[in-house]
Parts: C-alpha cells; structure tokens; sequence
DNA sequence: ATTTTCGGTTGCAAGATGAAACCAGAAATG
DNA sequence: CATTTCTGGTTTCATCTTGCAACCGAAAAT
C-alpha cells in the first residue's frame, strides 16, 4: 500500500483541516466559492483546473461536508455547489492565507487581487491571534497542549469521576 | 508538458500562498515548527513522512523563505530548520486551520491537541475577520477588488498621471 | 431540428509520493 | 583510537495522482 497518507485520524486539528483541504485545488474552490462562483464551469475556467480533477475535487468537497449540490438558483436543470456552514467557516482560513501572501508574495504597486469590507470598501485589518483575554499573541507565547478525553458537560450526579 | 500547476504568478494573494505552502506536508511541518521541531529527525518521527519527501520540502520551504538552515543551537555539527519572519508569520494560517479543524472534525470530547495561551493556560479566542474600523465582517460582507499597477506613493510633482 | 453549452467520464503519458535499501559523516562508546 | 550508533540524507522502484485531450449524453439555445 502506497496511497497517500491521510491525517483524517490524526490528534492535531490542524493536520485533520490539512487532510480535508489541504491539497493544491481545494482551498482555491472554496476561495471562488466565497469570490461567488457557483456552478462547474465557472470553478472551471477561473481554476483553469482540468475537468476530470475539479470532478474529483467537488466530490470530495460535498463528501468531506464543505460544500453542498444544490439545484441551480436560475432554474436551470443543472446544479450549483455552494458553501455549507462548515465551508463558510473556512473564511478566516482564506483570509490568513490572502494577508500572508499579500504581504510576501508581491512587489510594492504590483497589481493584485484584494479582499475589501463591501460597505466602506476598504481593505480588512490583518488577523490577530489573541488570548482569551484579548492580549495579542505571537508564536513564542502560545503551546500546545493535549486534551485527553475530556469530559464535554460534567453531569452533577452521575457515577463516573470528573476528569483530572 | 503535464507538470504539477504553479500559482506563483497568479493575482490572487491566496493562490501564491497555496502555490508555497499548499501541499500536505508543507503546512504540518510548519505546524511542527511553531511547536518547537527544528532537527530533520524530529520532522521526520513526528509527522512519519518518507525522508526523501521530507528532505524535498525543507528545500522547498527554505527556497521560498519560510524556514531557514542554521547551524545547530546544540553546538554539533548538524544543522537545523527554524522559522524566518516570513515563516512565522503563518501563524495566524496555522490557527485558522487549527480552530476550523477543532470545531468541525472532533465529536465533543475527543481527545485531541489545543494550542494555550502560554501565560495563563488558557485557549485562545476565535480568529475574527475585521474591517478596518473593527466591524466583525462575514464573507458576505466583503469583496474582491482587482488593484492593478497600484502607485504606492504619490510623487505630488511627478508627470505620469494617478491610478484610477 | 440542429447546434451549442454544460457537466461530466475515459484513457493515457508523465510527475509526485511512499517504502525500503543504502551511504557518508558525526557522535557516542569502549 | 577503533568500533558502533545516530543523523541526515540519496537512490531506486512500484504505485498513485495529476494534467491533457478526446469523447459523450442531457439540457439549452437557435
């Protein structure tokens, strides 16, 4: 056995998100998504992604609960693919990735796409990571922890004992 | 010519970032780096990747700026892979995942990692999209402007004529 | 009725991936 | 100092994935 490995059970969140998106296509369909595309063809030609890969990547998009086929919205017998819930929640994810790349992937002045608050049009503030007490956080002041089987909603009266 | 597609010259922000680190293992070894990996060893024992992909992507990921090969900090002769400030400034990317990860792919109470505020334990806020005056924006707030051959700063007296 | 568009599927060539074997230099051990 | 082990790779090969182009049926347009 030789396929590719997969995260999809792994412990950390961010290698399952990798395993559901992270490939080379996906993340670029649901940044269309959000941009408003819709239907196969219009994935297609702004992608410039081969028929037979976006098929294979839409599937695995439904399947994996991000986006979801819908009768088309003109009443037109074809079907459209839109964002679920799931796939929305994908959106600080985009926009992490346009800042960074805004930031260090292009000459100053050179053109380029950008993400802007629709009722003012101006650009977005960049992404902060922050405590829960709302204190800016960079890499160094953060450290993973491992959450073993924790329990979601202590029972008052129920037998089993509290974890830790 | 049937090569792997390349984003790199693309206007889109998010595609040069995809088009750098958008492949499966390029992100977790990042992943491994903000959570204190540096040795090629300890890449390889914590994400279980074939050495020769991961010799692959440490190149790549040195080529375009993210990590850096210094002389190893325990005074041997080997070397190490750390974050440059291009690398580390992914973090926002790496939590986006992560949280996108933790609320969609674990039942409540599954054991898995979470990344804590070091100084108090505690995990971090949700990552939200702002407008430049602080609004929490939806993606439905926001759209996609083209800027093209931007002047970065207006030379008052200079004789070609102003963008737009 | 015919043509065009849409949304795919199929087949093939080439590139990327994964596993395992191999290897040189550094470090540890005796 | 000699040997062994560890580290950080490279090489090889089988398999999987990707990209391209040809093809195709149903829907829409003409």
């Amino acid at each position: 056995m030789v396929a590719r490995t997969r995260f999809d059970a792994d412990e950390c969140p961010v290698a399952r998100s990798v395993d559901a998106i992270g490939d080379w296509w996906s993340l670029l369909i649901v940044r269309d998504a959000f941009d408003g595309s819709r239907r196969f063809g219009e994935f297609q030609r702004s992608l410039g992604v081969a028929k037979n890969i976006l098929t294979a990547r839409l599937r695995t998009l439904v399947d994996s609960g991000v986006l979801q086929s819908v009768p088309a919205s003109d009443g037109s017998a074809y079907r459209e693919y839109v964002l679920t819930p799931k796939g929305k929640a994908l959106f600080p994810v985009i926009v992490a990735l346009r800042q960074w790349g805004e930031q260090n992937f292009f000459a100053p002045g050179e053109p380029h796409s950008e993400l802007v608050d629709r009722r003012q049009g101006h650009r977005l503030r960049a992404l902060e990571v922050l405590s829960a007490d709302g204190r800016r956080l960079n890499p160094d002041d953060t450290t993973v922890h491992k959450v073993s089987a924790q329990c979601p909603e202590p029972e008052p009266d129920a037998g089993t004992p509290p974890c830790r």
